[in-house]
DNA sequence: GACGAATTGGACAAGACTGTCTAAATTTGT
DNA sequence: ACAAATTTAGACAGTCTTGTCCAATTCGTC
């Protein structure tokens, strides 16, 4: 395990101040006085561990959003399976969780290292939901008032059912991941189905 | 302001490994030797912290429950006026930050302690809240399938534009409570309005 | 005002951690 | 095989924190 991921692992579990570096040395298999020619001090440590979590987290996000169901054949099933691709590959993984955690512990410390992240990841990967489902919108197959606000409750809705998990740092399992996308996927639909237009509107839609 | 409540802001601001007793009985306006006295060592002022705030938060949650729109007059008005309280009076307030905070950080390293939040928290309240929502339902304001994730969803969804907020650690604007309420309540009625059925049940809605 | 209880400030030992330094050992490139 | 670069183990000073002890002071109550 390279040392930067071990300081993740540490620094999550422990928090800033609770983490020493002897035992994330260890960790990495590496002596302490490598860990300090390679990254400093403690600081400089953390803000490698989080631009490494940010990086890669929002990696995943951007190509998990580039499964989105553009032309959906079942729509529910296709919104549930992204939903879950969502979870596993980005919210619920190692990388997910830890900067998660990171972010809540740490992040009034060091405002201008987590607006970065604010900036980069929920600021993107929102807008580019947004966009998906505008599109979804626009073909006809969900009837949608403001696409942004669609996409943060679509977020909300498929993990409504696992909040408690997340706070506690745990890992829901594959089956509750699975639960939680149907239900949230389920209601969302509910919401957002294509309302009954004048024959006018289906008629371009069976048109396409 | 008391010790406890000392603690609690100085755990919250800089985590458990991070806070020192000086700081605490400085913040608390009392000696060092004084916390000593009172609550033995750090863990235990730490549990007390946690407990302290468990127990004003439940009776917060219980208390804003107590104030369900039963018998709405206008659904919708009501549902986003009880989403603004709960969130006001339970989750965005002082005791509500500070235990999630709380429960993030440290939730791993004293699992019995916060089993007992999640016994008496979480547990309770949501149970409680899908009680309320069942009996909306019931009275022919709403369809619902399952009552329990009917209502995790509504909290979900009400709280779908704070996330990042929360997050952050910050408090919400009333305005962007508002706005996240209001939203939140009309893709939940979107989705749960009562269905159209035939005559009967409304003629029976009517009777009533 | 007087007496018992609580609080205070400060000193203190014991331990932990950070960050530096150095000399030896190991790896790497050629 | 050899030289350079990197890694390692350990010692080290300096700082910080916890938790205890104690004498002096303040507070509450009668």
């Amino acid at each position: 395990m390279s040392v930067v991921d071990a300081a993740a692992s540490v620094f999550c579990r422990e928090g800033y101040a609770g983490a020493n570096i002897d035992l994330i040395a260890a960790e990495a298999g590496v002596s302490r006085q490598t860990v300090y020619n390679h990254h400093g001090d403690k600081e400089n440590l953390f803000v490698a561990v989080v631009r490494d979590l940010t990086e890669r987290c929002n990696a995943g996000i951007f190509a998990t959003i580039a499964t989105f169901p553009d032309q959906p054949t079942d729509l529910e099933a296709d919104l549930i399976a992204f939903a879950v691709r969502m979870n596993r590959n980005c919210i619920c993984n190692r990388d997910g969780r830890f900067l998660r955690k990171l972010i809540q512990a740490e992040g009034e410390r060091y405002p201008e290292l987590f607006a970065e992240w604010r900036e980069q990841g929920p600021g993107r990967t929102w807008s580019a939901l947004a966009a998906r489902f505008a599109r979804l919108a626009f073909a006809g197959h969900l009837s949608i008032g403001d696409p942004d606000v669609a996409a943060r409750q679509f977020l909300a809705l498929v993990n409504a059912e696992l909040q408690i998990a997340f706070m506690l740092g745990g890992t829901p399992t594959e089956e509750e991941v699975l639960r939680s996308a149907t239900n949230g996927v389920r209601t969302f639909l509910s919401a957002f189905a294509r309302k009954k237009s004048p024959a006018g509107k289906q008629a371009a839609l069976v048109h396409a």
